[in-house]
DNA sequence: TTTAATGCAAAGCGTTTGCACTGCT
DNA sequence: AGCAGTGCAAACGCTTTGCATTAAA
């Protein structure tokens, strides 16, 4: 069972994709699109970074994180910010959902929102706009699990 | 209904608490856990540090961080953080719980952790071994609720 | 040519650290 | 004297910012 499938986007798709959100396709905002809306899995910053500078002759951090946030702001990526570490993770994945840190790997793992449920009580007590959850744990194999 | 009820503790009741987790009771750090253990309300480093400069002739951040981190390791504290702040905040409310930002007054709520249950089909595929949860949204109140 | 996008370096924020100093025992 | 605890300032990690440079319409 796949935790995500992301078939890889042409350059024209990311090229299009862009333009639909009214985005601007420079060089370099392509190139980083290419990381992040494709092969990326939850990747922070430097991940970027690290991939950008072997696949694009120059390309600055601060053009990352601006791109980040212009992309996060036309709604293609989301930004999550989670306790165990300082830094944002930007994810590709546009439905509502919660993670899993898996903490033999390191890595953060999707989970669908149906995952979980509120009490009826609760939420005739609260009124929620928005909710963030994350687990710790790991994936039960079928071999040990 | 109060979000938490916290018997403001005598300054003899620290002095107990901090000797039976090992912790040696200090005037800076008995001065710190009259504000985080009794009046705070999920403070921040620097909102704990604004309150012990009026009620303590000279303290230093870097004395509150170690202070917070001595108590949280011993027990008497958690930390928590959460995505809408790069900072860390502060709860002595040791059972676990979750927490809702009021989005109005931007105060954290704890809720009670039964207030969401984990589906069978999620437990019976990971192995979970803590999880955060934040809401954001407010307290209906009985008038406009 | 004029406007957006980029790169660099500096600043920002919250936190941690190194090290000298203080004050118990 | 010895040692834990403290204070200060510098360093830290990640992100944002200001501003000069570049590139594109």
């Amino acid at each position: 069972m796949k935790n995500k499938v992301q078939a890889c986007l042409t350059k024209d798709d990311i090229v299009d994709s862009l333009k639909n959100v009214g985005v601007n396709p420079t060089a370099q905002r392509i190139a980083i699109c290419q990381f992040v809306l494709c092969q990326g899995d939850h990747p922070t910053a430097d991940e970027i970074k690290t991939w950008v500078d072997q696949h694009f002759p120059k390309l600055s951090l601060a053009t990352i994180y601006n791109t980040l946030k212009t992309l996060t702001d036309a709604g293609v990526l989301r930004e999550y910010k989670f306790p165990h570490s300082g830094k944002s993770f930007y994810d590709n994945n546009l439905v509502d959902h919660y993670h899993l840190l898996d903490e033999e790997s390191g890595k953060l793992i999707d989970i669908d929102s149906k995952s979980i449920n509120v009490s009826k009580g609760f939420l005739k007590e609260f009124t929620v706009n928005k909710m963030d959850v994350i687990f710790y744990g790991k994936h039960k194999s079928q071999v040990d699990g």
